[in-house]
DNA sequence: TAGGCCTGGTCTAGATTTTAGACCAGGAAG
DNA sequence: CTTCCTGGTCTAAAATCTAGACCAGGCCTA
């Protein structure tokens, strides 16, 4: 026993663990970090499911939002000037008889594409799991009371 | 040109693509899709930042608080809760003499360390673009009024 | 010429979510 | 007897999100 146990098992933890303590350490706190701002970005409940559609191809506004029907416009116009200004999507407009506004991913868009299929990869996998244990969560809490 | 350009370079496309097509074929509406549930769920703003915490070992409340300083009680509790819910962490209360409390991953919850840490790179690696852009976003809008 | 519909939005009011911080029980230390 | 520690709960106010009315402007129908 040297303190070391199964570490060559725990690549992740290792390059989480490095990431963190180089957040923390010091020179600055995790409130100002900006890989924490752009996870936040990440998790605003519709830039990821844009990100996805868009992955497809560049889809029309209306388009978007028949793709995702429980968007509302105001947040549907909001997410999207987010995702240009951090110059994930493109948008183009074009002078047809309604005028039509195209939405696509740039290239650092697209390079979000492979980590975030993981982690999709990952939901789609783990979810029975995560279902068996909200289940087993909820029945457990009743009985208690 | 068979309509079949580079085809082979983009796997995350096909991955995602596969993904959302069958999350939007007839049987079941995005809105109800568990996939999403759950990638909400990891959008919590908290979640993800917590499950890094825990990355590195288990953690007591108190310790987690000090970890990440701009978490309120009423929502680290929440979230606690809610990844207890879904299996990702386990809660053991030890009965010292001010009752102490340990969080940490469970199984599932550390399968979760790959693809998140995967995104954490990509976040880090992307920084600079986005700030680029985004300085670049705001310097168009600013000159154009 | 009026009316309706299409586009891509903006705006507002109400619902929901998040925050800050007071409060609590119960044991220890001074 | 007061104060501090633990891990929370609760409430009120702030921030965010939703639903849906509204808008300009061009087209179609009659």
């Amino acid at each position: 026993m040297t303190g070391l146990r199964a570490n060559n098992l725990r690549p992740a933890h290792e390059c989480l663990a490095q990431r963190f303590q180089s957040w923390s350490s010091g020179e600055f706190d995790l409130g100002l970090c900006p890989v924490r701002g752009i996870l936040d970005r990440l998790g605003d409940k519709w830039t990821t499911l844009i990100v996805i559609v868009l992955a497809q191809r560049p889809h029309r506004f209306s388009e978007i939002r028949r793709s995702i029907p429980d968007i509302s416009k105001r947040m549907l116009t909001q997410t999207l000037r987010d995702l240009e200004r951090d110059g994930m999507i493109t948008r183009r407009v074009f002078p047809t008889k309604p005028p039509s506004v195209e939405y696509g991913l740039t290239e650092l868009g697209e390079s979000l594409l492979e980590p975030l299929a993981q982690l999709v990869t990952w939901a789609e996998k783990s979810q029975p799991k995560i279902a068996t244990a909200r289940s087993a969560f909820d029945a457990a809490e009743a009985s208690r009371g």
